[in-house]
DNA sequence: ATCCGTATGTTCGGTAGCGAACATACCGGA
DNA sequence: TCCGGTATGTTCGCTACCGAACATACGGAT
């Protein structure tokens, strides 16, 4: 029976190979994780990784006006701060303890040390948390905020990802990225057409207004655009 | 300008070390991506990783009945196929094109090679992906579930990471992660409590019909779990 | 110049979940 | 044993979005 003061409860500490096994164990700290309990705070560096055993952490993203969304749950299957290894250092979600036990910490500096080795992989690893956090973001949308506040998010996505003011896509396309109905994306794009803020004709789309675009949308595009400049900055350092 | 014939389009590969660049650039294919041509397939090995220049790729997760929901655009800052180096070989979410346009792409056992050097990393990016396809799931279910499915899947989740089948946690918090009211969760506790399925009092919730719960959940449970259990098996080949 | 496929627009009833306000009832501590 | 705080239960009107069915109209191909 797995004790909670046994690190090898926590399964990735139990799949390390030996000779990581070796050289973490001495640094293991055996905390307590009560509820409640805020392990990294949005956007903060990160001092510790942890790896529960009989807690269970949530990744939590809130909003501006408080309400929140859980993207995910780290129990004792995994690890709380990814973003150490992947590079990033921080992310914009928070780790709330949300059943109370055990677990152990790891110092960052130990963990960062351990990834220092690989020089390739920083840079796709880094790509991977700014792809992370969009992913999270998405849900965070998907549960908070209006069709029309969605469509713009999305088309300012789009158009980061390509030169230019211009799309070519039909609504019915746009509504099953979205995962809504094309009738829904038909009404949004009006909306924006009647503004002033786009044109479009047959799967072509024009941003007209980009600023009163990005004004329109929910805060979700500025995180995202936010975190990838941050991850990915025009001139990387190799 | 950048012209979609120059690999440096894309910004993953303008950032590479001058070693990985001379070592990856005679192994660079250019690929025309037309619109709707799928890079991947739900739960399919990938061949290539794709780097895209002028073109959109899509990641969507679609679900049992068809409707789809996208978790993630890719365009030219990024690159399609992260499980090649997050070591599990395959997603269950499908990549299309979603603007066309061209990119590169580079066999998948180059990008596997690049990656074989470090070995603790393995782990911690397996899991990884495992936490990534919760939060896709996530962003999913967000959109397409019901709040009795969304609880169903919850519950199921968080005992999944403790162990027994008690939880302590009250229906505010619960619905603070399922980013809901604790209205909602209040009427689906009740009704499962009503079904025989569970049994709570006072932010102490047991579960009485595990099966009947699985039955009850989204896809989206079983999706989650059978990533987790195939990219972090019991004992783990380290 | 016309035709047809496909993209877009419109309407209608139905419903899940929201926000707010309030009612009950359990449990632990004084 | 009683009290107070907190957890849970209930109601009401409201809105965004759904599903379905149908109307229009653009624009490329012949």
């Amino acid at each position: 029976m797995p004790l909670s003061t046994d690190p090898k409860t926590n399964q990735l500490l139990a799949a390390l190979p030996d000779a990581e096994w070796q050289r973490w164990l001495p640094q293991l700290e055996l905390v307590d994780l009560s509820l409640g309990k805020v392990l990294y705070e949005s956007g903060n560096t990160l001092s510790h990784a942890y790896f529960p055993t009989t807690a269970i952490v949530s990744l939590l993203y809130v909003m501006e006006n408080g309400s929140s969304a859980e993207i995910a749950v780290v129990g004792k299957e995994g690890v709380v701060g990814i973003s150490l290894f992947m590079g990033g250092e921080s992310t914009p979600s928070r780790a709330v303890v949300q059943s109370a036990g055990h677990g152990f910490r790891l110092k960052a500096q130990i963990i960062k040390d351990e990834f220092k080795r690989a020089p390739v992989m920083h840079l796709l690893l880094r790509y991977t948390q700014a792809l992370i956090t969009q992913m999270a973001q998405t849900a965070v949308c998907n549960r908070h905020h209006s069709l029309d506040q969605q469509l713009c998010r999305w088309l300012l996505l789009s158009l980061d990802r390509l030169q230019g003011n211009k799309l070519v896509m039909t609504q019915e396309l746009i509504a099953n990225m979205l995962g809504v109905r094309r009738e829904g994306v038909t009404e949004g794009a009006l909306n924006l057409q009647k503004a002033g803020l786009i044109s479009y004709s047959r799967g072509r789309i024009t941003v007209l207004d980009r600023p009163s675009l990005e004004k329109r949308t929910c805060e979700c595009y500025a995180v995202v655009k936010k975190e990838y400049d941050r991850l990915l900055p025009e001139k990387l350092a190799a």
